[in-house]
DNA sequence: ATATTTTTTTAAGTATGCTTAATTTCTAAA
DNA sequence: TTTAGAAATTAAGCATACTTAAAAAAATAT
């Protein structure tokens, strides 16, 4: 009998196919629109060679379909284990906020491996202390077991806020740790609620006010922030 | 400038290498003695001659002192790893019983994989979260963050009982899992209060009971129970 | 239609951590 | 003290997942 040759159809679920497939799944996603190969190795910091290595291996597994030149996009099965994996980080990540303190700052990064080795038994123990949470501390959805993600909620940048209106703070992007250790200090933490003191053109920064705080964002860092307008209570939307 | 040659003293603290201090570590705590190159070859289910080439890195990185035909032992950075890969699963064991609820069979097997995957910072948040703890979930002593080990309690086993006292059960070895799955299915848990009513001579099995149970436990279960023996009100010991 | 540029693949090589098979080194018993 | 048998090492090879450099293929611009 021979050796097995190169592979066969196993598993396939490592921890670098899984980063693969999560942002294949991510930038779908945010652009709507298939990732390109060159685009894929740039997030992943990784050569073009790597990923024309990688993408051979998740195609023959049947988790991606590529066409050349054209972009690459998850199969259904990629997709149900892309979910999956930003199951278990968003969950983790929760759990590492709500029940074990740890900094906002930190989270991102201790659940970008604790994804990888977390039984399914051990993410369900979670997602049921945690009561079923449909959002991460970010204000992500959170798949749910069956793979369906919770209604997306479609919040606007503070990069789109207008002067004069109030917001609730709703998500922060996560993959800036810095950003967050900045929102944590000034108080500028989840939910807060603060009104649109000025837009200054000069820079786009702005001018905002929450609690007794009054806090001038960058427009970069505006661009990271995502709000929910509050309707003052008399006031009617339309 | 050259490329840099095969390895330099780099941080040497992967899966493997971090897998293969604590089995030296523990041979050594139980035995009293160094493991020998085969015997850890056994243990950890691999070649000798993966041996030799890991007993080579261990060395040159300080972790391990390596005399051939007569043994290994760890260097007291070795030592360190090893407490603190112990530490961390021993929390993470405590953990995911008390707090997550996952059933005792499982958690040895999850704590293998997390061990290796755990931040100073998240592993001193479980800690604070437990109450500092002194003893897992089996009975074992959890290092400090300090790397010092709680006073070691010394057990007797089942095997070593005597007819007709009590005793408590204190601990268990982890790494059966269908023994601990079984313990649990009949009640026989950790802290669990027994009579010794019989002891075979025949198969060496012993009869004990406990709450309204009374129970049949053979040779090979009853080395791997641990127990304390109660001194009842009135009695002295002595 | 042809040339340029971008995208993609191939080829060769590295590091880790294994394997088996062959060989060497040492211990211990006769 | 020779020697049989452990114990240990070396050699060659595999799998994963990368790298750089070179070549090929396709898209785009002229
Ligand atoms: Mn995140
Ligand atoms: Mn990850
Ligand atoms: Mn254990
Ligand atoms: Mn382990």
């Amino acid at each position: 009998m021979l050796k097995s040759p190169n592979f066969e159809l196993k598993n396939m679920s490592t921890i670098s196919t899984e980063n693969y497939l999560k942002k294949i799944f991510n930038h779908n996603k945010v652009f709507g629109e298939k990732i390109n190969a060159v685009k894929l190795a740039q997030e992943l910091s990784v050569s073009n060679a790597a990923i024309s290595d990688m993408a051979k291996k998740l195609s023959k597994h049947g988790l991606i379909s590529y066409e050349k030149y054209k972009g690459i996009e998850l199969t259904d099965k990629g997709e149900q284990m892309a979910l999956n994996v930003i199951r278990r980080h968003r969950l983790w990540e929760l759990f590492l906020i709500k029940v074990l303190n740890m900094p906002w700052s930190e989270v991102h990064e201790q659940a970008e491996v604790l994804e990888h080795h977390t039984s399914e038994k051990l993410i369900d123990r979670i997602d049921e202390f945690l009561g079923y949470p449909d959002f991460d501390p970010h204000g992500h959805p959170i798949p749910r077991k069956n793979g369906s993600l919770p209604d997306a909620q479609y919040y606007i940048s503070l990069a789109e806020a207008v002067e004069g209106s109030s917001y609730e703070l709703m998500q922060v992007d996560d993959h800036e740790k810095k950003l967050i250790s900045y929102l944590t200090k000034v108080g500028f933490v989840l939910n807060t609620r603060f009104v649109v003191i000025d837009k200054l053109d000069f820079d786009k920064s702005y001018t905002i006010k929450f609690n007794d705080t009054v806090l001038s964002v960058s427009q970069k860092i505006s661009e990271s922030l995502y709000l929910k307008e509050i309707i003052e209570a008399g006031e009617k939307n339309g």
